[in-house]
RNA sequence: GGAGGGGUACCCAAGUGGCCAAAGGGGGCAGACUGUAAAUCUGUUGCGUGAACGCUUCGAAGGUUCGAAUCCUUCCCCCUCCA
């Protein structure tokens, strides 16, 4: 196979590598070989956040590269939990509900990643890590395992403080077999995640190393938080999804669009294709100007989730709002019943029925506060009661803060 | 199994009979300033139509009391040490 260049050099470049085992020998097999490459993705809700992207871009990557990725949904290993970076025991979720997490990971996986012809593939582990008799496991991984060497892994360590249960602490040893299991039927020598992932990973090529004598690697790519110290993909109000029931794309879009200054260079680097150079340029534009980096960005992120035309679209919607033009594009909608109104509609019951608002008191103090635009007029009446009949056929235009808008439909 | 410590709002954490819808911090939300950024400053942060009042809330359920997050009983959960 011809490549240009390598898949490790564009890793580097772009702010994927953290940490890889035999970095030159790696590099030589991704010259030379098309290699099989596995991540690892949990299947904890039926629809995967901007948290997931940086995987599903590396393996993007590695595919675009001439390589296999697996993208395994831990079916199994979401029964079992991680315990890295987490000081809680998880939630362990029903064999059902996993099941239809997987359907929801694959419809979006489809996006990123070509599943055509074996090109890549979609795992889960339930397959293999269900059946497992529990001596025999025991008898061919247990007995490779050190427990004394698991305690001084970063992961477990921090669990001493807070205690850690067993059934956590196999955790390593399920995903270990996982890539062993990827590497007998698949041919798998390499797995990917994040750098929390590190140690279960090593486990991994160690037992493939132990059981097999082969030889197998590891890539972890840094932990991002934003510039803010958040963590990545995550917002006052939950996780930012790829699935449009949960996040709306133009949610999406307005996502990254508020992009720190700061980070604007990193997540062009990490969460779109664009070459390199123009990332480099387009980071390091300045003051107001940086501006049109973030466009870009929003941009090009949203078309990758989410196709051409719903980025056009929350592009558009957000340009209109923002400029104070005339409504366009896709943005939440309530549709209410003008008839059912006759006296007409409280402001306050309007904001907490379009979910602008938890509560109405809450409503009193964002129109207290002059958080509440109508029409892009600021509310200052706490009792205002919308006439509905005034608006039928073109509904109006709620404005919470700067940047939440919500569209009433009357009808 | 034994001994001890603990469960308070989104999170951390004060509060040990009324002045507690509950200090403080973080976070969130809004405003000012800006560039739909950051930083900073201000306001706000259980619900019910407004300071009054009412309702729900301090692990759960009962009880004592004019009055309980605070006292008593039972139960559940977590942590530490010992076995």
């Amino acid at each position: 196979m011809t490549m240009s260049k390598n898949v490790l050099d564009v890793f580097e470049e772009r702010g994927f590598l953290q940490q890889v085992t035999f970095e030159e020998e790696l590099r030589e097999l991704l010259a030379t070989e098309k290699v099989t490459v596995y991540l690892g993705i949990d299947p904890t809700a039926d629809s995967l956040h901007v948290g997931h992207l940086m995987g599903i871009m590396a393996l993007a990557h590695l595919q675009r590269a001439g390589h296999r990725p697996l993208a395994l949904v831990g079916g199994g290993t979401a029964m079992i939990g991680d315990p890295s970076g987490r000081t809680e025991l998880r939630e362990m979720l029903s064999k059902e509900k996993i099941e239809e997490n997987v359907r929801g990971i694959k419809k979006q996986l489809d996006r990123y990643l070509d599943f055509t012809h074996d090109r890549a593939l979609l795992l889960n582990n339930a397959d293999w890590l269900l059946h497992l008799n529990y001596v025999e496991f025991l008898r061919e991984i247990g007995v490779h395992f050190s427990v004394n060497r698991m305690l001084t892994a970063e992961c477990f360590r921090a669990r001493m403080e807070r205690g850690l249960s067993f059934i956590e602490f196999n955790y390593m040893l399920l995903q270990a077999y996982d890539y062993l299991f990827l590497y007998r039927k698949y041919g798998c020598k390499l797995q990917v995640g994040g750098d929390d992932q590190w140690s279960n990973i090593l486990a991994g090529a160690d037992l493939i190393r132990r059981v097999e004598g082969g030889k197998a690697y590891v890539l972890t790519w840094p932990l991002l938080t934003t510039a803010s110290g958040k963590k990545m993909g995550k917002t006052e109000a939950g996780s930012v999804w790829l699935d449009p029931v949960r996040t709306s794309p133009f949610a999406f879009y307005q996502y990254w669009r508020n992009t720190d200054d700061a980070d604007v260079e990193k997540l062009l680097a990490l969460y779109t294709f664009l070459p390199m150079e123009e990332v480099k340029r387009l980071g390091a534009l300045k003051g107001e100007e940086i501006n049109e980096a973030k466009k870009i960005l929003a941009y090009e992120v949203t078309k990758l989730a989410h196709g051409e035309e719903a980025a056009d679209a929350a592009k558009k919607a957000a340009e209109a709002l923002f400029s104070g033009e005339a409504t366009a594009g896709k943005m939440p909608t309530t549709q209410v019943e003008a008839t059912r109104y006759p006296e007409g509609l409280p402001l306050l019951d309007l904001l907490v029925l379009t979910g602008l608002v938890p509560s109405k008191k809450e409503g009193r103090r964002l129109i207290e506060q002059k958080g509440i635009a109508l029409n892009r007029q600021v509310v200052s009446d706490q009792g205002l009661i919308i006439s509905l009949d005034d608006f039928r056929g073109d509904g109006f235009l709620l404005r919470k803060g700067k940047k939440t808008y919500h569209r009433v439909e009357v009808v």
